[in-house]
DNA sequence: GCAGTGACTAGTA
DNA sequence: ATACTAGCCACTG
């Protein structure tokens, strides 16, 4: 592969986002076995065609809103699409990640009740 | 192999 | 609360 990190293991967690919710670029580098690399993350994403079904917008910071793009007309678009999805947010433009941050795992969500 | 770049994060002022 | 800095590491030329 062109690069150490496995780009589908990205894919595939950031595809495990349930709608409705939303994951930061580092919550998803840890979910993808590689934590601290939320920047390759982004990366990653940068690569993925639009057509991919890859729910690219579920992804934001970890300041809750959507990262800065070489254009930024796709603020609009990603805005969009997680509005779609039921996703609100607030007058600052941002996602309360105390409300939809993905909690991971499905696993029940054994001790995550809390935060 | 070096330099520049970037959809980040945490820390500091 | 915001603004700036440094660290981070993989991709491109």
């Amino acid at each position: 592969m062109s690069g150490r990190v496995s780009y589908a293991r990205i894919y595939e967690v950031v595809k495990s986002i349930p709608e409705g919710r939303v994951a930061t670029y580092g919550q998803v580098a840890a979910l993808a076995d590689i934590p601290g690399h939320a920047r390759q993350v982004g990366y990653a994403l940068n690569a993925l065609p639009d057509d991919s079904g890859i729910p690219w917008q579920r992804v934001i910071n970890a300041r809750g809103e959507i990262s800065r793009r070489m254009d930024p007309q796709y603020e609009w678009i990603q805005k969009t699409l997680l509005e779609e999805e039921g996703v609100e947010f607030d007058a600052r433009g941002r996602v309360p990640l105390s409300e939809y941050r993905w909690q991971s795992g499905g696993d029940g969500g054994a001790d995550l009740g809390d935060e």
